[in-house]
DNA sequence: ACTATTTGTTAGGCTTATTTAACAAATAGG
DNA sequence: CCTATTTGTTAAATAAGCCTAACAAATAGT
């Protein structure tokens, strides 16, 4: 019966998880910097994770998450790593932009979606014979002219009944 | 300088305009029951958006959204209704979860992003020659079997440098 | 027309997340 | 070592958005 979080609590794990990553440790301060936020904001932001059993963290010591804060920090930051990726590489937005928008897009996502769009991904990206998916550079054309490239698909089925 | 709207704020103009579409009017009681708060939050958040001039609304009377709300609640439900056709024509994701994410993610994206997957459906639906899009299909299958289809695509450009 | 029910409003309180200001602890430079 | 700066903590205040409770206005039933 875990409740559910709300984005700025994740907010809160994925920065630590990605400041250790980084440092090793993870100070007060660094969160702080990170997230622009002040110090006491994050004060209080660690003691609501500490109730919840998500980061331990001692009198002027260092921030650590726990197995469950890693957990959530981890999924957190897979969501974010897959927005970016569609945003950046599908749609052809530029990193500042895209970044902006999967902050935001990754608290609102479901499991599904995350799933789905993973999926997507996978499927568009390894093309149907191995071969570097030709329709991408195509929609990237078809961003700058507006006007579907001058090319044909041909599909040609095997074994399919 | 117009500040922008929370996500609470662009719900309460949303649902105001989804009701006036379907009944003509809006009656704080229908916002009410649309978004699942009590009158009391309906009545505090008219005050809201009445100062900031996207409603009118005057005492036990109708709710109306003015030019400018309007134009913020047209916007939204683009986002809404482009979102909820990714997640269920492309990512084939069933209705009900498509809807509950597209609620949150209408209030994420930028205007670029919206702009960029506007197109890319549009460019995914069209097809390259006007037939309906083999690879749609094609990454049905993919969800379902984890492969991809015996199928091969070639591509034959023309005039290509 | 009169009462009962529904609908709308207001006041006051709770929660979450932030800030500022004052203070405490830790660290760094001489 | 001692002071100066940086870092961390706490308390009190603010703002958004929700709720309940009490009341007011409007509508409906007889």
């Amino acid at each position: 019966m875990e409740k559910k979080l709300s984005s700025t609590m994740e907010d809160y794990l994925e920065a630590i998880a990605a400041i250790q990553k980084q440092n090793g440790i993870a100070r007060v301060r660094d969160i702080s910097h990170l997230l622009g936020v002040k110090s006491s904001s994050v004060n209080a932001a660690l003691r609501t994770l500490s109730n919840k059993c998500l980061v331990v963290h001692e009198k002027y010591g260092y921030v650590n998450l726990t197995p469950a804060g890693k957990k959530i920090a981890r999924n957190i930051q897979g969501r974010h790593d897959l927005l970016l990726k569609f945003l950046t590489e599908i749609l052809n937005i530029n990193d500042d932009e895209a970044l902006q928008d999967a902050c935001k897009m990754e608290h609102a996502i479901s499991s599904k979606t995350f799933d789905r769009l993973t999926k997507f991904i996978q499927f568009v990206e390894t093309g149907l014979n191995g071969e570097r998916p030709q329709w991408l550079k195509s929609f990237r054309h078809y961003l700058k002219t507006g006007k579907k490239l001058n090319c044909k698909m041909r599909q040609v089925n095997f074994k399919k009944k």
